[in-house]
DNA sequence: CTATTCCATTGACAGGCGTCTATTCAATGG
DNA sequence: CCATTGAATAGACGCCTGTCAATGGAATAG
C-alpha cells in the first residue's frame, strides 16, 4: 500500500495553471466507461442486487411468483426492478405458459468484475488484472 | 453452461399458490446488499467510473486540478462526483496547501468485487467462489 | 493587507428513480 | 365462452441526481 508514486512536482507555483500539462489519463475509453457504468447502476439497488444474487446461485430458471415473496414488495414493483435488469443486459426471461423464468446472462458482469479488483488475492490468481 | 437445474416442478396447477414454499432465498443479507449496492450506484455514472480508473492507475494521488480538464465538465460538478466517492468510502482526500489530492480507498472495492464473477476464468483462480 | 488561486458549497432546475394502485394482457381450466 | 391466474404496463407521487452559475473559504504571493 501507498505507493507515494508522486505524479508530479506541483509544490511550486500556485500562480499560473496548476498543471501546464495533464499526466494522467483515463485508462478505459469513453464506451466502456458507460458500458460498465450502466451495469454498475443497475447493480446499484440493493433488491436488484438481491434478485441477481438468487437468480446466479440457481443458476436454471426462476420464476417470478418465487421471487416476490422473498421481498416486501408489491409484484409490479418486482417486475420493474426485473425490467430495470433486463434493459441492461444483465439478466432475460422466457416464458413457459403462465410463468416467466428468468436468468442472468453469464457475460453481463464479466467486464464489470474484470475492472474491479478483489475476486481474489493476486497472489492467488494467474489472471493478467494490475 | 446451461446448467438446468429446474428447481420445481410447478408445471402442476396453475390455480392455488404458485409456488407453495418458497424454493430459492437470497445468499446474501440485507447489510451485505445495502453496503454493495451503495458502491456500485456510486459507480453507476460514467464520469465517476473514470474518476475511480484514473485514481487507481496511479496509485499516488491525484490533484483535482488534474481531473476537472480530463472532463468536459465545470470544475464544481467534478467535484460534486468526488464528494459522492467520498461519501460512499471509495475514495478519500488530502489537502496540501491550496492543492487536494484523492486517492482510491482499496479496500472499498473489494467486497462488491469478490461478489461478481469474472475477475479471470476460474480454472486460472484458486479462490473459493462459485 | 490585498489579490489570486484552488476547491468546496449553495441554490436552482430538469430529468430520472422507486414505489404504489389500478389496469391490461396472455394463457389456462372448466 | 367465461372466469381465473401470473406477469407486465400505465399513471401518479415524492424524492434523488447530474449539471451549472454564483458564491464562499482557505492558503499563498507580492
Amino acid at each position: 500500500m501507498a505507493v507515494e508514486l508522486e505524479l508530479a512536482p506541483k509544490t511550486k507555483r500556485p500562480a499560473g495553471e496548476c498543471c501546464t500539462e495533464p499526466l494522467v489519463y483515463p485508462d478505459i475509453n469513453g464506451e466502456q466507461a458507460e458500458r460498465m457504468a450502466a451495469i454498475a447502476k443497475a447493480l446499484g439497488d440493493p433488491i436488484r442486487l438481491q434478485i441477481v444474487d438468487v437468480l446466479r446461485k440457481h443458476a436454471g430458471k426462476v420464476c417470478v411468483c418465487e421471487l416476490v415473496p422473498l421481498f416486501d414488495l408489491s409484484q409490479p414493483t418486482v417486475s420493474h426492478h426485473l425490467k430495470v435488469l433486463r434493459e441492461a443486459g444483465i439478466v432475460d426471461s422466457e416464458r413457459k405458459g403462465l410463468w416467466a423464468y428468468y436468468y442472468v446472462i453469464p457475460s453481463a458482469l464479466e467486464e464489470l468484475g474484470a475492472w474491479l479488483p478483489g475476486c481474489c488475492p493476486p497472489e492467488s490468481c494467474n489472471c493478467d488484472r494490475a
